[in-house]
DNA sequence: CTGAAAGCGCTTACAG
DNA sequence: CTGAAAGCGCTTACAG
């Protein structure tokens, strides 16, 4: 089963020249002016001017050149979506919710992934300027810590920005930035409150490292729900690090390991859940019986065993976002830095039960 | 936890005006043409110019505009990713191939999913006819049978497309497009055939409806199989439909429970595939000992229990129908139409093994 | 190597 | 309600 090529029949190429405005006119014996009040519906025209401009434009099959359009207007309706990458189900829930709405809001959705699979490197600061050039009228940015500086560089062309997810550390000398974020501190706390209210004393927590941007507010969530039950932190029991499947699952069966003995747990991330529930299925432990777990979810994930999960709400973080850049493009936004923050639904189990 | 707002300091907005090519020209004490001729390359420039063009530069900022350059040269930079929706990890990876490959050409990917998720409603050609208007410079299509003549329309603006996937049935009359194709037959037929060759003689599958665009060529592989070998067709053992993770698992329990005893079941989509797994799941089937499964997987699925599958080459069809994209515009292709055909890669088993 | 001029296809004050 | 004209910011023959 290889790869085969084929080349066929003839392709047809149509080179007609495209209608321009001025042809309209001419043809509706009237001024590219008329024409274009009329199309724009922006100043009223008399009925028969009306009449011979729909005429010549259907017979001419006239379709305005957007490029001319936008030069004139000085704007271009495209939106940027800035991910890390595209292939992560994360990132293609938040363009599915943002496309949806800026289309419907009349722009297109550009997609721009700025860490190339393999290498994940970085494109750099040249791209923001490449983006900032009039390339875009407004960007959604999954952020990542060291693009911070070069946001501002993009918001310093005049382009308008939404942070997806989270708002990075900014230093001294850049403004806030409007964002729409995940309340993860609220959903590990939560999680961990279950966990201690089902009578769990010996609760680990498997998520990203402390300090970054996704960890931090992750374990300040299990802390402060331990604190607030009084039990003692214990590091053997908290396990952070790489946020793959497969880093889950090292992590995950670290605390298996290590002698801890933990009588349940909290995967803070979907791929992590992932890879541990990897772990689960091949050592055959019974969840709940064995071993609590409560992991994160995506919308559209099935797990199994099927342990309650907190579902990241990625598609309305994409739809949110989306609505405050076309609220702030409108312009009818003061000059507040506009923030929201996302709760994630407790999902006790998966949708898919049947048979 | 539910959805917070609040809005904090005030928003800073820089109105500064952009400096345009005039500006540079007269900061250099130069033409505007020389300052185009030097950021264009097309032309030689002095030494002593380029260095005074080159300061101008620095100093005003100057970033040029794309939108005019555009204009101009009758181009847009846009290449369009059409999918019926983005939240199917499937299309997510055709964008991820497709974006990779097109940003290194200088390209940015504007998507745009055809059925709005809730009610499944189509754009129809009025989108197509925008897409055409000169609003992207060609395009990557997966189709549905019912687009077909919206894409001649497209293509009668003269903007090139690659279809991806698969090729609609085209009604006399409409030139065949060029394609990159998933070699679905092959991979059905291979499936078959290895279960027969592992003795198996009751071999039921699950796949997508006969007459459809993806079912048709499955079935067909399916069909030759057991023919080649000998086998009777027994429609008792042929299940197709609803081609979700849901309908899957109809499917596939319907198979286990009409009475055909199946010995082994070929699936032949990816979600078809999950929701099979999820009844072999739930009935703790134990395959292949009670029940032989083949199945479809993307690159990123971990399947449970693990299954062999045929891996759908999602981001590599992306990848190849933008090649073939920016080979048809650079127009270094003649006038045939191009084709290519991509095997599924048969996987024994899920490369996350370990703990 | 360099500049003046035309033009890409629109929209919008400015007059009438 | 309508038209002539200017201009959005580039690039590219056309001259020199």
């Amino acid at each position: 089963m290889g790869t085969g090529r084929s080349a066929g029949a003839p392709h047809p190429n149509p080179p007609l020249r495209r209608a321009t405005i001025a042809d309209v006119a001419r043809e509706a014996g009237t001024s590219p002016a008329l024409v274009s009040r009329f199309l724009t519906g922006n100043q009223r025209v008399s009925e028969a001017s009306a009449g011979r401009i729909r005429e010549a434009v259907d017979r001419l099959g006239y379709v305005p050149s957007v490029t001319a359009r936008n030069l004139r207007l000085r704007q271009t309706g495209l939106i940027a979506l800035v991910v890390p990458y595209l292939d992560n189900p994360l990132y293609s829930l938040h363009a599915t919710g943002a496309e949806r709405e800026l289309a419907a809001a009349g722009f297109l959705t550009v997609v721009c992934s700025t860490r190339t699979k393999p290498d994940g490197s970085y494109l750099g600061r040249s791209f923001f300027d490449t983006l900032g050039a009039g390339r875009v009228d407004g960007a959604l940015i999954f952020p990542y810590q060291e693009e911070v500086g070069d946001l501002d560089t993009l918001r310093a062309h005049g382009t308008p920005i939404v942070l997806i997810d989270r708002v990075p550390m900014l230093p001294d000398g850049i403004a806030p930035f409007d964002a729409v974020t995940v309340d993860n501190e609220g959903a590990v706390f939560d999680a961990t409150v279950r966990l201690i209210e089902d009578g769990h004393r010996r609760i680990g927590i498997v998520s990203l490292r402390e300090g970054s941007l996704s960890g931090t507010p992750r374990f300040r969530g299990y802390r402060k729900a331990l604190q607030a039950a009084g039990i003692a932190l214990n590091r053997d029991l908290v396990a952070l690090g790489d946020g793959s499947d497969m880093g889950g699952a090292s992590l995950f069966a670290g605390l298996l390991d290590n002698g801890c003995r933990p009588d349940a747990i909290v995967v803070a991330t979907t791929l992590q859940t992932r890879g541990a529930l990897d772990v689960v299925r091949r050592r055959e432990l019974q969840v709940p019986r064995d071993l609590a777990v409560i992991g994160y979810r995506h919308d559209q994930s099935v797990l199994w065993p099927d342990i309650p999960a907190y579902r990241y709400p990625g598609e309305m973080l994409g739809e949110v976002a989306a609505q405050m850049l076309l609220r702030r493009l409108s312009g009818k936004d003061g000059g507040d830095v506009l923030s929201e923050s996302l709760g994630l639904e407790f999902v006790p189990s998966s949708p898919l039960q049947m048979h």
